[in-house]
RNA sequence: GGAGGAAUGGCAGAGUGGUCGAAUGCGGCAGUCUUGAAAACUGUUGAGGGUCACACCUCCGGGGGUUCGAAUCCCUCUUCCUCCGCCA
């Protein structure tokens, strides 16, 4: 969440900034300043009421021990006014600060100044190209064809065992998957980031250190018998791993990385754009989180694009990097920059990556905070991204690398899978 | 799942109702000494709110309660340890 004291500060600028996201913030920040004001009129009110009720405390001990019985007993009865109106207050103080921490929840992220307006996915900036669009056949077949003629996934079986949305992989396919994935690990690990493997389901409040709480309430698989979440990415249990902490500023940067499956509800798709791998409830990936200091975090997310490109070329498979709009862009993130991958056979584009910088909007929920050497404290930047996602690259590869009589393995991944072609 | 024990500052570890934000040790930082370093010695060293700065307030696993007053007593939850059971 936005920091208060930003806030205070800047308001203007931030309902001008918000206004890229094609909200009008105003209202929404004055109430927030308004809330502000009341609680810390109430808290210094409550402090001094307690101030006073401390000093009579002492006053009624030293009585106590030096017997003065009387004298002490007439001092209790002072205090049972004071007490109340702490009471009080601290009721007024709550209710001040839950309202303002709801209010805070509600609002979104600024966006980066390079962040282009605009309304929808139509409206992203596409900042780069590569690879050329391979020329197919007249009778090439969209991945999840070539996943049944094949035997690569059930999509079916998965109906049978789950539901929709959580396919089964057999054989090659399931073997090129986990190359896939072994081997954006070692490429990840490569580059300097550590290999992590974390929890499946985190709890609540993780959910809300990183704003899918409450934002996405309804986009999370709930266990309700022990308030659990399925993690719907990797960014959840990772970045919470630095929840409450305060680092020192030579421990930065951080740089982690981690395989889980993830886990979404999709409430509210449907149609020909969810067909086959192109959107699921189950999918597996490979995620890379840093945490860095202010000054050098958007040279990070350059650092991470460039890294994620590297990944693309050696699958030598054709994409594009878009500068999401300022409509489009996540509720938590200040700068996001979408990969997408050419599906030859379904003719379009497939997302298979998202780098983003989410400055201290998630380090501000964290209480993520640096210390550098002076033992000045602030909060640090979080950066997250794909790298990447499993189903849509599978389904590019599949796509793309389709031959008249079987599926080629693209070079870099035949050491991992231990086969040249799927035939 | 059952029975017991425990949770205190970066770490270790005192503290069982009153000046305790908390002894002591280690670690960290600064200084003295030294050509430099180590050792030794001296000082300093938790977090949040609040203030121009002080004052002041809050925090001893989380929440609630008793009391004029709680790290200390009571209730509850969580976590960890030991024993038993179960188990990939």
């Amino acid at each position: 969440m936005l920091q208060l004291q930003t806030i205070r500060e800047n308001k203007a600028a931030l309902v001008t900034a918000l206004k890229k996201r094609n909200i009008d913030a105003d209202e929404m920040l004055s109430k927030v300043l308004s809330l502000d004001e009341k609680r810390r009129a109430t808290q210094t009110e409550l402090d001094n009421t307690l101030a006073e009720s401390n000093k009579l405390s002492k006053e009624i001990g030293q009585l106590f021990k030096t017997g003065n019985v009387q004298e002490a007993n007439a001092l209790k009865e002072k205090t049972a006014s004071l007490k109340e109106a702490s009471k009080k207050l601290t009721e007024t103080l709550n209710v001040a600060a839950e309202e303002l921490h709801k209010l805070l929840y509600q609002i979104p992220n600024v966006p980066h100044e390079s962040v282009p307006a605009g309304n929808t996915d139509a409206d992203n900036e596409e900042v780069f190209r590569k690879g050329d669009i391979p020329k197919l056949s007249g009778d090439a077949l969209p991945h999840w064809e070539l996943a049944k003629k094949f035997d690569l996934i059930d999509f079916e079986l998965g109906v049978k065992v789950t539901g929709a949305g959580f396919p089964i992989y057999k054989g090659k396919g399931a073997q090129l998957q986990r190359a896939l994935i072994s081997y954006f690990l070692d490429k990840n690990t490569e580059a300097g980031y550590t290999e992590v493997q974390v929890p499946h389901l985190v709890n609540e409040a993780s959910g809300y250190g990183t704003g899918q709480l409450p934002d996405k309430e309804g986009q999370m698989y709930h266990v309700t018998a022990d308030d659990l979440y399925l993690i719907p990415t990797a960014e959840v249990p990772i970045t919470n791993m630095f929840r409450d902490e305060l680092l020192s500023a030579t421990d930065l940067p951080i740089q982690l990385t981690g395989y889980t499956p993830c886990f979404r509800r999709e409430a509210g798709s449907y149609g020909a754009h969810v067909r086959g791998l192109n959107r699921l409830h189950q999918f597996d990936k490979v995620e890379i989180v840093r945490i860095e200091d202010p000054a050098n975090s958007y040279k990070a997310l350059d650092g991470m694009v460039e890294h994620v490109k590297g990944i693309l070329d050696e699958l030598k498979l054709p994409y594009r990097i878009l500068r999401l709009c300022g409509g489009d862009l996540g509720f938590t993130s200040a700068l996001t920059y979408d990969f997408e991958v050419f599906s030859t056979a379904q003719d379009r584009w497939l997302e298979i990556s998202s780098v983003s910088n989410f400055e201290t909007y998630q380090a501000n929920r964290l209480k993520l905070r640096v210390k550098d050497a002076d033992g000045k404290k602030q909060l640090a930047h979080t950066l997250n991204g794909s790298a990447l996602a499993l189903p849509r690259v599978l389904a590019g590869l599949l796509e793309n690398y389709q031959t008249e009589n079987g599926i080629k393995v693209p070079e870099v991944l035949v050491p991992y899978c231990g086969f040249e072609h799927i035939d």
